[in-house]
DNA sequence: CTTATACCCGACTATTCATTCTGTCAAATA
DNA sequence: TATTTGACAGAATGAATAGTCGGGTATAAG
């Protein structure tokens, strides 16, 4: 009873995630309390209070000085920055990655890596229905498999037989939800019976760097 | 020439880019003055000038708004936050990838990856030397393999033919250099001829996720 | 020689930002 | 019913933070 956490508490948690995975660093009191659509910053003290108290985020006291916990990616669901990486070597021995120079024998005491989790995938995408989302021919990106999406997320979707990349949209008109590309040449593709949102785009590979996918 | 950043603005880019690192947030003004160890924080705004002229850094008009750009990270020779994950998959087959349910068989359009880049590997943690640094005995750790280190980083090392994980000292007095167990009760290890680094510890898998080593 | 650039000092200003206080209201709880 | 809890309003305050102005010095470039 005392642990669990309440919808506007989860909102305000998820409005904190989303800022700092986008923008890279944490928002203000007021940007938070424009985004829970309240007019008093007081809201925004009691809420970070409560969430402090759960441990589900750490607030220094200083500005802008708020940090995610581990509890808090649990309850929505979501993986530390640095989680997903883990996935990509499941079922991976150790012996395949190959290491430069004197490392192609691994230290003593140490074993092989074994399955961490399997929710997490890598696939190179083909085409140009992305582009302004800055995921080009051929490029590779990261997939988290999920089940809740938000609107605005780049998303690979099942349609059918056929799989493709994204971005979904939630509105509260007509046509309510849908998948937009990211290039003014290709249409919207509407939801069917056969349409089926499998993960989320997480990151894609750029000059050898992984970035983050917005 | 225009485009080579200078010692002092690869200093304050650095210190930017560990605070990120070990705090989640961006530092403030004052807190980089004091790190570049100068007096006045025109310094400070004269560098983020350059580095935000040179595409290093991309800096937002409200507080504590500072993200490390792509060309930054390469500079420093660091991966971004997500990137090291992409070398975990190096030399694995995606079909080794263990995917739940309906994910079996991979979508068509999509082929195997190939190898990334080698310089990070996942190691299993044994012994109780670490355990004030949040690392305990069987827990894995990612290490990304390095040339350059700096002091207060937990490092791997090769000691001889052994292989141990602790954090890299480098001070102004004696003996200037050692390695120091997060544990009192061992002793601190000094540097022989023998002693070699080999790569920074940048996450630990804890609770089945990966955080960061402090 | 002259100019520009990198780096820094010191003080000052403007404003963002967090905090604090007093209260309201509805829903949950005892 | 009485009490507590969660969520929010409105306003006032003070500290934290960024930004500005006017210099200085040393080095490199033209």
């Amino acid at each position: 009873m005392k642990k669990q956490i309440t919808p506007r508490q989860k909102d305000l948690l998820r409005i904190i995630y989303n800022f700092i995975q986008s923008d890279g660093f944490p928002p203000t009191f007021e940007q938070m309390r424009e985004k829970l659509g309240v007019v008093s910053n007081q809201s925004v003290v009691d809420l970070l209070e409560k969430l402090k108290q759960k441990r589900f985020l750490k607030k220094g006291t200083g500005a802008r000085e708020l940090v995610v916990l581990p509890l808090g990616y649990q309850i929505l669901g979501e993986p530390p920055l640095a989680a997903f990486l883990g996935a990509t070597a499941a079922g991976c021995p150790i012996e395949a990655v190959e290491i430069s120079g004197e490392w192609q024998t691994l230290p003593s005491g140490f074993e092989k890596i074994e399955k961490l989790n399997d929710e997490v995938f890598i696939l190179r995408i083909y085409g140009d229905s992305m582009i302004n989302a800055g995921i080009d021919d051929g490029d590779l990106v990261l997939v988290q498999v999920k089940e809740e999406f938000y609107s605005g997320e780049v998303v690979l979707a099942k349609v059918g037989d056929d799989s493709t990349v994204k971005r979904f949209i939630s509105q509260d008109k007509p046509p309510y939800i849908f998948l937009k590309p990211e290039n003014p040449k290709y249409q919207h593709i509407s939801f069917t019976d056969e349409t089926k949102l499998v993960g989320k785009v997480i990151s894609v590979l750029k000059n050898g760097y992984w970035q983050q996918v917005k």
